[in-house]
DNA sequence: TTAATAGTTCAATGGCAGTTGAATCATTTG
DNA sequence: CAAATGATTCAACTGCCATTGAACTATTAA
């Protein structure tokens, strides 16, 4: 459960969102990141490297022109992610209340309250 | 996409992930959180604001002692994060590279990299 | 070899947010 | 009424982390 809070972490921060957004469309140089994002080339480095900590995202160099770096979507590490988060949320395994304290007899008296949010 | 991020930014929250855990499994009143977690109510009530304002929690006040209140998940707002995550992060979702820069005549020439990983 | 290019690393900054303890509110009980 | 109970609100603190600008590395081009 901390390994999923700590990949929440990662993809929470809306940069990252995006980066991982665009990475999917195939888009894969930090040049074209940044672009993209309007972001500075080292910002983005900085991202891609905390994505590529969690092993969400995968680097390669061009073999012609080692300058260029790109980077992907580790598929197997989002098909993962995806099924955990899944299974962590779904619906169903929502359960019905069973209360260890409150008043004793009055199992299922509630009434809505809106008020407290007010 | 900003709106994911900002869900996501609440379940990332170590403490509120188990926050939901347990209110999943049925336990709702903040004593019992808290004792749970070890965490103080006031702490509790902290982590709950926030997850309300985001609609993932619903509260209720016991209707024979209204000093009891039971948070509870909110299935709607749940099932619509799993929907919108899971089409997300779909894996199917990754498209193929089309750099749109690079050097010209390196297509798909790569070779994997591990060691800017080291 | 010198300059240019693509990217990364480093140090410093600033703001957000989780935590803490005390005070406060609302409700029920004696 | 006063005391107790369950919970929330408030103010202050602290640590983390995204951002920034500059320096640095590695590779290619002139």
């Amino acid at each position: 459960m901390d390994n999923l809070a700590r990949q929440l972490k990662v993809l929470a921060e809306p940069n990252r969102l995006r980066i991982v957004d665009l990475l999917m469309e195939g888009v894969q140089c930090n040049c074209e990141l940044g672009d993209a994002l309007g972001m500075a080339p080292n910002l983005i480095s900085h991202h891609l490297r905390i994505l590529r900590e969690v092993g969400l995202v995968d680097v390669e160099r061009d073999a012609v022109d080692a300058r260029w770096v790109y980077y992907s979507i580790n598929r197997s590490t989002l098909a993962e992610l995806a099924q955990v988060f899944g299974a962590f949320f779904d619906p169903a395994r929502i359960k019905e209340r069973h209360p260890a304290c409150g008043p004793q007899g009055s199992p299922i008296q509630l009434e809505p309250m809106t008020a407290i949010i007010a």
